[in-house]
DNA sequence: ATAGTCTATATTGTCGACAAAAGTAAATGT
DNA sequence: ACATTTACTTTTGTCGACAATATAGACTAT
């Protein structure tokens, strides 16, 4: 998949507290002190600005100005309102997928989903949600838009992420999922763009709403 | 419209280089040397090295380690690609707008549109740009979406409008793309939203054909 | 007792200097 | 003459210190 190859020290300090922002480490509304963080990392507070710089860019965490950085707290809202700008580019993703996307690309996919099938069988729940991201990213590489790519790779797909860990959505629903994903897939091997698109479109929702549903019971 | 106050030094240069980056004053490709620019702007390099960070997150500059950061260079295939985002984007905004405008916000909406139709008799161009910004955002606004405006305004529109400025892309296509607006603006009155989005994106879709051949004839 | 002010403290913003890496050009060897 | 090495210069990355701003607590006045 996607390599990330941190080559200064920023980097990796960026990466490691992004790492411990969505995994939850770090929890939801805390802050981040510079202070505290480069010595927690002995490095200097410049580094630590930077990583903090870019963990905003990123929509990780929100920073006022002379008062400091807290890492996002979550809500139900701001879940739905990623979901719906997540629903309309992955469903253009689709779009240019069918367009773009090679022959053996759209075989590998195939594969893919045939491993997943089998996952689902002997209920390997941990290979199915990485199987789940591993469908969307290759058909949002599969678009040729780099654009999209970055968009929903560096910055939105990492707090989703962190949504769900923080909500504890152990995605289930993967058996219906499934059927999506082969449709989906089927469209773009017709080369179906415009089918492609509205089904993604569907799929996606289908999540939010689920997503919806399971935290509002609890 | 949006105020953004800066603060900091560090705002303020950024504010300004991204200004004269999207102006063309620094033009397309050339590096962005700290050095140079901390003492063009009689600051410290660190407050150099934030900006141009921030630039980088917006997408108007490209950096890479230990080498520097240039102004991305244009090409036709980048602002193609860039408009294959926004068209969904924006789409979902008008969808979502239909839905959550406040009646006032769609009566101003109104108003804009009719002010837009007397400066196109009198052809004021200028004012003309102006006001389909103004419509654009007013939509995004009123989708009450933060995520969304977010993305949009903060990034994107700044980019497409330095692509704009470079390709000398003098927004004409003015009389069609005002019945455009009116017929979006109807829907979202009418609270269909599915009208509105399909609309939005035709319009987008229209905007991005109509500078492809602009660009491909010169 | 509460509101407001002032002081002390902690945190962020900015700066200049040093370290490390990349780029350049001269020098050497074949 | 060309390729490679080596010294040198330039640029970016990192650091610690100082300045400016915000927070917390003590103090005063009503």
């Amino acid at each position: 998949m996607l390599v990330e190859q941190a080559v200064t020290i920023a980097d990796k300090t960026f990466l490691q507290l992004r790492t411990d922002i969505v995994s939850g480490d770090i929890v939801p509304g805390s802050k981040l002190s510079e202070t505290e963080l480069s010595t927690k990392f002995a490095v200097s507070r410049a580094v630590i600005r930077e990583a903090i710089n870019r963990l905003e860019s990123c929509r990780l965490v929100e920073r006022k100005s002379n008062i400091g950085a807290r890492v996002v707290s979550l809500s139900l809202e701001g879940l739905i309102e990623l979901f719906q700008v997540r629903e309309p580019l992955e469903g253009m993703a689709a779009r240019l997928a069918a367009t773009h996307m090679l022959d053996n690309e759209i075989a590998d996919l195939n594969t893919l989903l045939h491993s997943h099938l089998s996952s689902i069988r002997t209920n390997e729940n941990y290979f199915q949600q990485a199987g789940d991201v591993d469908f969307h990213y290759r058909i949002l590489v599969g678009s040729k838009n780099q654009q999209l790519i970055s968009l929903l790779v560096n910055d939105i797909y990492h707090v989703i992420r962190m949504y769900r860990v923080q909500l504890g959505m152990t995605g289930p629903r993967v058996t219906t999922a499934f059927e999506e994903h082969q449709q989906i897939v089927k469209a773009i091997a017709n080369r179906d763009a415009e089918l492609a698109e509205i089904l993604m479109r569907r799929h996606i929702l289908y999540t939010r709403l689920h997503l919806e549903n399971t935290f509002n019971q609890t």
